[in-house]
DNA sequence: ATGAAAGCGCTAACAC
DNA sequence: GTGTTAGCGCTTTCAT
């Protein structure tokens, strides 16, 4: 006949049964209470090793009306922007963060404008403990819907400098800067910037850096015409390579915006027959191999990406245990790695 | 007064009070059971939009004994396998697959041993309702285990050529086949190739697939002192390339296993003075843009990654459907893309 | 410190 | 077809 509902998993009661005691007090020992006799708990979880018992998560969540579960969000406006590792390289981050918590990892792509409205109402109805939100496009209200709900968010990057949602971002502005200074510390006074969508906060806010490295040794902001603006792909810096290329071409030095319009850059300063880094210099950001593999001895600046997420599940599971928390902003610091090219 | 554990979310019994029926007739709503009548069904689900209802999720688990979820497992003993696109393709084609279900996608690394037991205990706790597993190595036991457990299963690639366990894998062996048979229509003889480890399937096929390619125009197999093993690293690529090269000089021709090894014999063949493709032509594996950016000309296979998750998802929702379905098995075509270097 | 008991919201058997 | 009811396995008062 069908076999239904019993798993065969010994439950909570069983393990009661064995250690001869209540179910209450198991449930106590495997939620760790202090309010437990040393010498039960002991008892307790001989019983639980012996049944091989293993906390029923559903029965769990619908008793204690949480879920040990949090979703890792992934709007998918701009699909682009996670062609490179940095996809990769968050969950992994993320996963690993959580790695020591019995916190499940929810995977969700939010493709559709539909997909939007449900995962809002799935969120309103707490299926989930909290969101890790990355890829926040300029304007997106999706965070602050969350967190009107109430629903413990973290986000990945932000989008603006005064982000009110808990954040963990890396210091864009200081890492084009101290790539910025990297060239010009070697000499070169022509340099361009090749920028990313500058509706999101992150390409702003590479853009203040090369703004305000430029600044610090003309003593002047730069001049328009220097920057060129991309869309954080290889066309967008083949394109805007060869805008600067046509406005400057006297320009003995390019940063541009991410790794993969720096690959761009250098295609086009190649094809132009300019010769890397003797007539130009080039610096990237974000340290992609793609970019690596265009010419290994690109200089890049690298993000913690995986620390970042890393860091955003250990924020958000801060907020779940003081729900009342002050929102945390967190910004890690960025790294030149300096290879010949730059 | 006595409102207490309570969210605020509507609750099924609402809604059966709203439409003025019982709870089983709303549960039978809500779970598509064809016993009930048109117009009961409009009258509930009238009600159900009113309340913004949404069913809890571990009630239903815990009642049901199942959990809607489903899990993509990645053991990650190689995670030099997982640094390009590949891992963010599977998941996309993943998530992809599973759009229109309303199952969840649980992400779950293996990194150690400790954390395989824990995920067998907890697969075994039957915490989801069918495992996804991929980047299986040869002799991994966990397939079994997961099928012993009688866990719906799924790998992405196989172990070997006779996997027991439901998988759904790239013709290997085909697409290196016609990698090396476009080398050798276009007059090369001299070809050599750079293998992947040669304990994965995968690297096998793709082995087999040069030897056969090579018995096709040689009329007999192709000597082992053309054959050099990589580990699908770059490093790897350039020494096994550089090894070649030192046994054959003359070679003028060499069919990487992977797009990674690819860029690494590109930049050793270069190192070595060889011109691209003059001297020598290069195929790859894989299509990743690490190996194009390395050589925009380089023509390559390409697998259908995406569309490889999607299967894989679709395969796994077809075998939750029909528990005693049998074993299904799929392999999906690759695809030659060609550039000028080949 | 521990046991007893009342749900958490839903599904599935069983009546009608 | 539809209502009723008994759990699913756990957390959490409330007594003791």
């Amino acid at each position: 006949m069908v076999v239904k509902g019993r798993t065969g998993q010994p439950t909570l009661e069983e393990v009661a049964a064995l250690a001869g005691v209540g179910r209450g007090t198991v449930s106590r020992v495997i939620n760790n209470s202090p309010r437990v006799k040393d010498s039960t708990r002991a008892l307790v979880e001989q019983a639980i090793s012996q049944l091989g018992y293993v906390p029923n998560r559903a029965a769990r969540a619908l008793a204690g009306s949480r879920t040990d579960a949090v979703a890792l969000v992934i709007p998918e406006n701009e699909k682009k922007f996670f062609a490179e590792p940095y996809f990769s390289d968050i969950v992994h981050g993320v996963a690993d963060g959580l790695a020591d918590t019995d916190m499940q990892l929810l995977l969700t792509f939010l493709r559709t404008e539909s997909e939007r409205r449900r995962f809002l109402q799935y969120a309103g109805a707490r299926r989930v403990d909290g969101v890790l939100l990355v890829s926040v496009h300029g304007s997106d209200p999706l965070p602050d819907l969350l967190a009107e709900i109430g629903l413990p968010t973290v986000l990945g990057g932000r989008r603006s400098g005064d982000e009110p949602v808990a954040y963990v971002d890396a210091d864009n502005a200081g890492g084009a800067r101290s790539a910025v200074g990297h060239l010009t510390a070697s000499g070169r006074r022509a340099v361009a910037t090749v920028t990313g969508p500058l509706d999101m906060y992150v390409a702003q806010s590479r853009l203040r850096g090369y703004e305000e490295a430029v600044r610090a040794v003309s003593g002047s902001a730069p001049d328009p015409s220097w920057i060129a603006n991309g869309d954080f792909t290889e066309e967008g810096g083949r394109r805007a390579t060869a805008e600067l290329l046509a406005r400057h071409p006297d320009l003995d030095a390019v940063f541009a915006a991410s790794d993969v319009m720096a690959a761009g850059a250098l295609h086009t300063l190649r094809a132009a027959g300019r010769r890397i880094p003797e007539d130009v210099a080039v610096v990237g950001f974000d340290d992609s191999p793609i970019a690596r593999h265009t010419d290994p001895r690109l200089t890049s600046v690298r993000q913690p990406v995986e620390e970042m997420g890393r860091t955003m599940a250990r924020v958000l599971l801060t907020a779940l245990g003081e729900p009342e928390s002050a929102r945390q902003h967190v910004v890690l610091p960025t790294e030149l790695v300096r290879r010949a090219s730059g």
